[in-house]
DNA sequence: GTGCAACTTCAAGCCGACTTGAGGTCAAGC
DNA sequence: GCTTGACCTCAAGTCGGCTTGAAGTTGCAC
């Protein structure tokens, strides 16, 4: 991609707000193949030249932003979808709808936080416990604590919350 | 599988400090898939019977503890193991070892934490900034930082840490 | 009017972390 | 000694989130 600092790339009688799909993918750190897939999910929509190629609005990378937002408090791909299909579509939503969003969004965050907390505060038990012992170690006793698991169950390490109720791999990436 | 409370289930002259697989995936609520799939990773290991069933030692349950934590703060089953390998394996690790370990697992669960902190800063900027509204909001604005971008990128959403460096499709699962 | 990068579609591939299924064997309680 | 559930192996499948490749088209600069 040609690192020129600001090609006033401008099709015809639009003015540089719309945007390739190269841009949108300079801009918004996803690759181009990303953005095809989003647009295959119905994440985000572009309109199309006369010869077939994509051209975004700005606002596109307004919902992008959403979408790896939503990724980073554990949502899929699809459940972004929903979300963002709830919220209104045209600028300046009227933030009452968001605000919804924004706040079980702040929720799971603090799920998150408090789990990593925990996790945390287990290590700390653990360094200078004579560690992985047998007896002593609350990481150790966290894997042993034989008949709650739900079938199949990944539970371990999270006594409290459960975040991963049911069908997502997660390790933590 | 048999909801018997304690089983005394003791092949010959060993005493039931030796586990069997469904025992070992009822303790430590993993699937006993799983646990074959961790040993062929070398995760953990088993001796056999004579009739060529698995069976483990109490420490096992150790180092599944170990593996589950390790996921937790972001490494492959195959970080887990080298991490693991590095780790005297006879009870009582030095504590020496582990203390680095645990020490470095401190920091990446920091780092994590950070980030989800910074996420929610964001989120609160944007309730009742009408939010996402190309001025103003925060979270928009992350998206649209045209100028950084490793190839392929996906540091959206975290300008400081950029906590997935190369290879983790993670989004946060 | 031509050259070339950037774009197009579609199908297939990949990664990690497992699960599922088929077909067969083991172990223990009666 | 038989029954039954737990176990065995191995290959293939699944899932989410993309990427890669092939083969062809567009759009813009010169």
């Amino acid at each position: 991609m040609t690192a020129t600092p600001d090609h006033g790339r401008a099709p015809g009688p639009h003015r540089n707000d719309l945007l390739t799909i190269g841009q949108l993918a300079h801009r918004s750190g996803l690759a181009a193949s990303a953005l095809r897939y989003y647009e295959s999910l119905g994440l985000i929509h572009a309109t199309r030249t006369s010869g077939g190629q994509r051209r975004y609005t700005r606002g596109t990378l307004r919902r992008i932003a959403f979408v790896r937002a939503a990724q980073r408090v554990g949502l899929s791909l699809d459940e972004a979808r929903v979300a963002l299909d709830r919220l209104p579509e045209r600028p300046a939503p009227s933030g009452n709808e968001w605000d919804l969003v924004a706040a079980s969004w702040q929720s799971r965050i603090d799920e998150q936080i408090a789990e990593l907390e925990r996790l945390k505060a287990k290590l700390s038990g653990c360094i200078g416990c004579g560690c992985l012992s047998l007896s002593r170690c609350s990481l150790y006793n966290a894997a042993d604590r034989a008949g709650e698991a739900g079938p199949g169950a990944r539970y371990l390490l999270t006594p409290g919350t459960d975040t991963a109720p049911a069908p997502a791999p997660d390790p933590g990436r």
